[in-house]
DNA sequence: ATGAAAGCGCTAACAC
DNA sequence: GTGTTAGCGCTTTCAT
């Protein structure tokens, strides 16, 4: 026996009599054994509790199983939702998976993608960040590894998933726009890139479908500080005409929101409509509860799952796959027709 | 060049032209090397891209850089804010975290275990389980894997960590008794096991402190699926004298009491005070916000990750060491003096 | 100071 | 069907 108490195949092969080829063969049931060997083999492991050791095996087969995933910030419950549907899909198919946190930081992702690497993972998910660097997803998959994207752009021959952030704004702002709102305000985390710049179209195309205007200045877009969002929605609040409605885009900016409403003491929906994109426990218990156009997460994460395993099992054809998550709207009586002018 | 386009040491070696042993004392600049071929061969490695493969390195080193932990669920925001400052804070030290889901099955938390095991990881940091195996735990140690607990039993001799848990509902009771209430009802999620257990503890030491009988039929224990949450708080809520507080253990806990006590009409702190331990976006933005116990969930991974990183350098001084986490109550007008009694 | 060689635990190719 | 051997990429003796 190997030192450190630990099982090695050398001793189940010893306890059973073969040699340690055999074993292998035995355990794997590759190759050509005798079925009385292979009871044999197996009863010994059993017996030492022998189980085999992963590093070993990922330097002769080439393979760690694992996969690597990356996202801005696991402690966001939609991040953190999408991790947990997909690390049991992959789990299923004997996949671990290694999340990382970039922060948002280009720098840290670009780190850990390295590290990554190094620790020789069978492929990457790459959820959005900040700032995109188009380029080094291609040297990715240049270098054979197979990278799933996630809301977040990337080129063609790639597979990837969106959630469908476009229609979802389009929805949302529709929503407001049937009940006679005209001044609707939006507050976003970032506008540039995938899913933020997404949202912004579907909301001007919302309002442009209407012949209304498309206003800089009902748009913040901002990182999602708490207190400052609640700034910004007091800026959203001082215009004149006041906005009739808001429209929070992510989490965070609807806690921020709804405070800055509440301080100033509008009621919803009395006195301002409020729909947020994402649904949360806030959205379902507030009271009012905030409707929202919302998906499903665990739909998110076993798709991106699934396009990974797709990736990873080359025979099962391995044509590129683009996968959009469909957006629903749940009204649930934050919305009114705009009220009584505020402030005017 | 080896296939592939990954470069090997081999290839820095060549390109360096010294032997392979020699290049691979120079980047780790171990042993005698001189420091004109450290140059040659650094220069060499950063030319050709050159990152050492971290899998043969753990084979031959016999340590992965990898720490295990297991929660019941990632997408609990609890979890996921200790998950995220602990896997800074062992990145810092090199080391990568890999998160496993247990659902709170006994089952798959030994699976996850074996699994980790196999992955040869260095270390595995255990949260709290619905059943516990105490014995389990001594056996990993026994195999040579250090182990840090975390909100959960266990034995002299390990490390770990536990929030103030019984302190916590303590405090929380105590306020409420302050108040004048005299009939708190509490929803915990487990009272068998920490911190379910640690918690009953506290509320029943602040009562029987006040002379107050511990009246069984005040308290519900359940596992957290909200519409249960929300019939256990119609139950509690038709006792006869009826409670005039309650008390939440736990974030899914306050969703569903809320809910239970909003569909009733009983207002909040008017008919009946809330106090909720655990702070969350719910509790905060809740009309009225609502009253806490809470804890610093950054403060819990840390520490979690500087007990195994002091376990995994032996030179530290490796006594065994336990930490408590401290908790602080923020009052935030979800309490009020017991007022009209309900329906008697 | 450097090169050659052994070996971590495993699987696959090749003989028999 | 089974044993022997090479080798995955790396670090670490042990000679020189």
């Amino acid at each position: 026996m190997s030192k450190g108490g630990r099982k090695t195949i050398k001793d189940v092969a010893a306890a059973a009599g073969v040699s340690i080829g055999t074993a292998s063969r035995a355990l794997n049931r590759r190759g050509r054994v005798s079925e009385t060997t292979v009871a044999r083999v197996t009863s010994a492991a059993q017996r030492l509790g022998y189980q085999p050791d992963a590093i070993a095996q990922s330097l002769r087969l080439k393979s760690t199983m694992v996969v690597g995933m990356l996202v801005t910030d696991l402690s966001n419950p939609f991040f953190a939702g999408v991790i947990r549907a997909a690390e049991r899909r992959l789990q299923e198919s004997g996949y671990a998976l290694l999340v990382g946190n970039t922060d948002n930081d280009l720098t840290r992702e670009q780190q850990l993608i390295d590290l990554f690497r190094r620790r020789r993972v069978d492929g990457l998910i790459l959820g959005p960040c900040e700032a995109e660097n188009t380029g080094m997803i291609g040297d990715l998959e240049a270098a054979d590894m197979p990278v799933i994207c996630y809301d977040r752009d990337f080129d063609e021959g790639l597979s990837g998933l969106h959630v469908a952030h476009r229609k979802a704004a389009y929805d949302a702002t529709r929503h407001l726009l049937n009940l006679g709102h005209e001044r609707i305000a939006l507050l976003s985390s970032s506008i540039k890139l995938s899913p933020g710049r997404e949202r912004i179209a579907g909301y001007r195309q919302a309002l442009e479908e209407r012949g209304l205007p498309f206003r800089e200045d009902l748009i913040r877009a901002h990182q999602s500080s708490m207190e400052f969002v609640k700034s910004e929605a007091y800026s959203l609040m001082s215009i004149r005409p006041a906005p009739t409605a808001f429209i929070s885009l992510g989490t965070r900016m609807l806690a921020g929101t709804l405070e800055g409403l509440r301080d100033n003491g509008w009621r919803v929906p009395e006195d301002v409509s409020v729909l947020t994109v994402g649904d949360t426990d806030l959205a379902r218990l507030y009271v009012p509860a905030i409707s929202t156009v919302t998906w499903d997460l665990n739909s998110v994460g076993e798709n991106l799952a699934e396009l990974m395993l797709r990736r990873l099992a080359p025979e099962t054809g391995s044509e590129p796959r683009r996968i959009m998550i469909p957006t629903k709207l749940i009204d649930r009586g934050s919305c009114a027709r705009p009220g009584r002018l505020i402030g005017d």
